[in-house]
DNA sequence: TTGTATACGCTACTAAGTTGCAAATATAAA
DNA sequence: TTTATATTTGCAACTTAGTAGCGTATACAA
């Protein structure tokens, strides 16, 4: 596993990431980091970082991609397959922690699985 | 449920769905049709076959749409939720038959799913 | 402190998908 | 069958997420 340089503008998105459940997307970063850096080099330490096994990333309904911090080691490959909830009503696309049951296809070799949920989250169902 | 016109271009985008088990992305349907239709019509004939039910959506890795038959009847909304397979070595994508296993979320309430699974294909598997 | 591989900003580019509008056509009514 | 009109089409221009090239800057190891 290759590291990467810990930049000022690696530091800044990681420590974005730092602690949140929930995935943002590249757009979202791109403008949050509007002043501090340019949108060239957000696009590549998000590759970085997801080759490196730090984030993990998701395509959203919306056609764009998400990205979200591993919680497990990158070697804990059923980590792949944990499910990811969108929001209807916040919009916050959240990563669940429970274990993605697949369903055994006859004559399919499974090698990853991506499974999207969308609903109302805890917050949003008061 | 409103109905569309059977126009020549209508006709010929569900001829070629028609009986294909795989989904097809809106590119490739664009490329196809090039010397038939106008991609822009092209992309509104899919939209309108998804809002009357004809078709289903579902975005791939590769943060396309793509789009298939629906094989159930719009009503059955269970449909929505069955899964979706792309093979690593021929490429296409089916739909699978069966139904989808939701693991229930503490404190969500689920409205939608789409699960993707990646891996080899019954023709690729020998 | 210094050398260099890695990372950066900038600008220009690519390509999927959309929009506006005038012309064409499917379909229902006469 | 003819006519009226709402729907659909082609075209051209646009929007925008994401990428590529390249010269400069910087993290980090020697």
């Amino acid at each position: 596993m290759e590291s990467i340089r810990k930049t000022k503008s690696v530091k800044a998105i990681l420590d974005f990431f730092h602690n949140k459940e929930e995935a943002i997307s590249a757009i979202d970063l791109v403008e949050h980091f509007h002043d501090d850096m340019n949108k060239t080099t957000v696009y590549r330490i998000l590759k970085r970082l997801v080759e490196i096994g730090t984030l993990h990333v998701l395509n959203g309904k919306d056609n764009f991609r998400w990205y979200a911090m591993r919680k497990y080691a990158p070697s804990f490959q059923q980590s792949e397959t944990h499910p990811h909830f969108k929001c209807h009503d916040c919009g916050k696309t959240k990563c669940l922690d429970q274990e993605l049951f697949i369903p055994p296809v006859p004559n399919h070799k499974i090698l990853s699985a991506e499974l999207l949920l969308t609903g109302q989250c805890e917050d949003c169902l008061s």
